[in-house]
DNA sequence: GGCGGCTTCTGGATCGTTCCAACGTGAGGA
DNA sequence: TCCTCACGTTGGAACGATCCAGAAGCCGCC
C-alpha cells in the first residue's frame, strides 16, 4: 500500500498515523522504534495504520532529533586509467549491501582540491555523515590522524603502517600471506628461480607483499638477491623490469605486487615470443577483471573484499553504538585464483 | 578556523553566529542563502562571525525545513565477474565530482531482493533522496515507468528504448555511431570482410550497436550476411562465435559489442596461433581497463562517460529547480581509442 | 476499599533551520 | 511636519521526528 495514490502530495506523518490508529504520536514512534514497549493489541492497531497509510519516518526529522544521519562517508578513488586495479567495484558493492542491512547508507564524495582532507571536513561539520570509511591509507596520508583529532568515528581499510600505536579501528588483508601463497604455489610447480616485481621502497604495502615472497623463498633456502625489482605501478614499468630481470637473472617465474605489473610481464614475454604459463609462470595481485579475461587467464592473489566490507561495517556498528565498542584490528587472508599463467 | 578546538562538543548553530554578529537568526540565514538581501557591511560582519566560529548549516535541519535532502540516489550495479565491463568506475567518479559542485551528494543503494524496484521506494518515501539517476535501462525494466508514476524526479543514462514517447529526461551515448566509427576505421585499413559479434536480438543496445556496423558496411556496398553473430556477453561466447565465424566466413577483422566479447575473439585467435593486430584486427567496445592493458592493446570504442555524468547532473538541476525545466534527451558521440589490435 | 508499584500511554518541549508577516528606519515628496 | 515607500531586519511559527516527565490504567496486597 502506498500513499502515492492519495490526493494529497505530502507523505503521511507520524501524526497522521496516530490519528488513524487512535493513539498519540509517541505511541506510534514507539511502535516503530521500540515495539516491545507496546501492548500487543495496540501494536497491531498501529501497524495496521502504518501499512494502510504507507508510512515511513521522515529521515530529515529523525536525523535532526537524534543528531545522527545514518550515513557513512566514502571517498571514491577511481582507478587510474591504464592500470588493472578496479578492485573498488567489488568492494563498494558489498559495502553498500552490508551497511544497508544495518540501516546505513553510503554517501560518496571526492576531493576536488589536492587536499587529502578535502571533503571530510565539510561532511563532518554539516553533520551529513556519522562516520567515514577510509581506504587510502598510503604513507603519509594525514586522514587517520586528522579524523582521530576531530574525534570523528571512522574505520580504515588498511593498517596504520606509519603509526603502529594508532588507536583507530581497521581491517586489512594480509598481503604478505598472499604473495607467500603465490610463491609457494610456484615452488610446488617446480620453479626455483622466482623473481619479484613490486613497488618502490617507500610503499609499506609493497614491502609487506615483498616480504611474503622473500619468506617463501628463504624457507626453501633459495636465493632472492638479484631477483627483485621495485618500480612504479604501471604496465610499462613492469614490462621494463621483467625485461631486465629476464636478461640478467633468468627467472622461470614472476610474482608481482599488482595485476598491472603482471600485465607488464606478459608484455615483456610476448615481446620475446615466450609463452606465459608454459615457459614462464606469472602471478599477479588483486584478481582484477584483467586477470580474469586475459587470454589464458592470469593467476592472481584475490583479496576477500566482500569479507573486508562486512568486517568494516561490523566495526562501524560497534563504534557507533552506545557506548562505543572498539574491537582490535582485523587481518584477513587472501586466496589464490589459479589460472593458466602459472601452468 | 574550526569549532573542534572549542570546549563544547556541539557544532555552532545559526543562533550562535547571530549572537556573535549581533543580528537575528534570519539575517544569518540570509547571509548564507541570499547574500544580496543584506547591506554589505552587515554581510561582512556576519561572514566574519561565520568564519570565526567555523559555522556550517546543519543538513538535517535544513533538509527538514526545505523538504529536500540534496541527495541523489544511484543504484550501484557491480560489474559481473569474468567480464571486462567496469565502466561504472569512471562514470561514478565524475558524477560525484559534478554533483558535488552543484551541492548534491551521491547516495548509493542496491537491491537486496530481486525486485528491480527494490530500494527506490523506501528512499523516496523516507525523503532520503531528491532524485534518482537510473542506469540500467535494459529492456523491460519497469523503473522508469514506475518512477514516472510516482512523480519522482529522475534522469536516465540510456534512452527509453521500449517507450519512445516516455517523457523523462535522459542522456545516452550513440552506440551506432561508435561501431560505425570502428568499422570505418577498419575499412580505411583495407579490411573488407569485417565480422560482427554482438548480443542477443532482444537487447536494444546491442541492436543499435550492430546497426552502426551494418551501416558502414552497406555504405561501401559490402555484404554483411553470414558475418554477424549474436551471443551472450561472456568471454567464452565471444570465443566460440569468433571461432565459428573464422571457419565459415573467413573475416579479417571483428567489431564487437563489448570488450568482453572482443577478449573472446583474442582467445580464439590465440588458440589458432593467429596474431591479432597483424593478421586479424579486433575492435571492442567500452575502452575498459582490460582493453588498455592487454598485451598489444585492444582498440575500443570509448564512451564519453565524464560528459554523460556532466549532462546528467545538468538535467537533474533543471528538474529540481522551480519551476522544473525539462530539456530534451541528450545523445553524445563516442570516440575510438586505437591500439595495436587494429594494426 | 485504599494504596503502592508497574505497565502503558500522553502532551509538551526540543533539535536547527527556513518561511512568513510584520516592524523599524531613513529618504523623498507634498 | 507628515505621509508614503522601499529596504533591511526581526521574532514567531513551522517542518516531523524523538526525549522527557508525568498521567492514566491495571494489578495485587494489606
Amino acid at each position: 500500500m502506498s500513499w502515492s495514490g492519495r490526493l494529497s502530495l505530502a507523505p503521511p506523518t507520524l501524526a497522521d498515523v496516530a490519528e488513524r490508529a487512535g493513539v498519540s504520536r509517541q505511541t506510534v514512534s514507539n511502535a516503530v522504534n521500540n515495539p516491545e514497549l507496546l501492548r500487543p493489541d495496540t501494536l497491531a492497531r498501529v501497524q495496521d495504520a502504518i501499512n494502510e497509510l504507507g508510512y515511513l519516518p521522515n529521515r530529515a526529522a529523525r536525523n535532526l532529533r537524534t543528531r545522527a544521519s545514518h550515513m557513512i562517508g566514502l571517498k571514491f578513488n577511481p582507478a587510474q586509467e591504464g592500470t588493472a586495479n578496479a578492485a573498488m567495484d567489488r568492494f563498494v558493492h558489498t559495502l553498500v549491501e552490508t551497511s544497508g542491512e544495518s540501516g546505513y547508507h553510503i554517501l560518496l564524495f571526492s576531493d576536488t582540491t589536492d587536499d587529502p582532507l578535502g571533503g571530510y571536513d565539510d561532511l563532518l561539520r554539516s553533520t551529513a555523515v556519522d562516520a567515514f570509511i577510509v581506504t587510502d591509507t598510503y604513507l603519509g596520508n594525514p586522514q587517520a590522524a586528522w579524523l582521530t583529532a576531530q574525534r570523528a568515528p571512522f574505520v580504515a581499510f588498511g593498517r596504520p603502517w606509519d603509526n603502529p600505536r594508532a588507536s583507530h579501528a581497521w581491517v586489512d588483508v594480509d598481503g604478505a600471506a598472499g604473495t607467500e601463497l603465490a610463491t609457494r604455489h610456484l615452488l610446488d610447480k617446480g620453479h626455483t628461480r622466482i623473481a619479484w616485481i613490486g613497488w618502490r621502497k617507500d610503499s609499506f604495502i609493497g614491502e609487506d607483499r615483498r616480504s611474503g615472497w622473500a619468506r617463501a623463498m628463504h624457507e626453501r633456502d633459495l636465493p632472492t638477491t638479484g631477483l627483485a625489482s621495485r618500480v612504479e605501478d604501471t604496465v610499462a614499468s613492469g614490462r621494463d623490469a621483467a625485461s631486465a630481470l629476464l636478461d640478467e637473472a633468468h627467472p622461470s617465474a614472476f610474482v608481482c605486487a599488482s595485476d598491472t605489473l603482471a600485465m607488464g610481464v606478459l608484455h615483456a614475454l610476448g615481446d620475446r615470443g615466450i609463452y606465459w604459463g608454459k615457459d614462464v609462470a606469472v602471478v599477479g595481485f588483486d584478481d582484477s577483471q584483467v586477470a580474469q579475461v586475459v587470454p589464458g587467464g592470469l593467476t592472481s592473489v584475490r583479496q576477500p573484499l566482500e569479507q573486508v566490507a562486512v568486517e568494516l561495517v561490523k566495526a562501524l556498528e560497534g563504534l557507533l553504538s552506545t557506548p562505543p565498542v572498539m574491537g582490535p584490528g582485523v587481518l584477513l587472508s587472501p586466496t589464490l585464483a589459479v589460472r593458466m599463467s602459472s601452468g
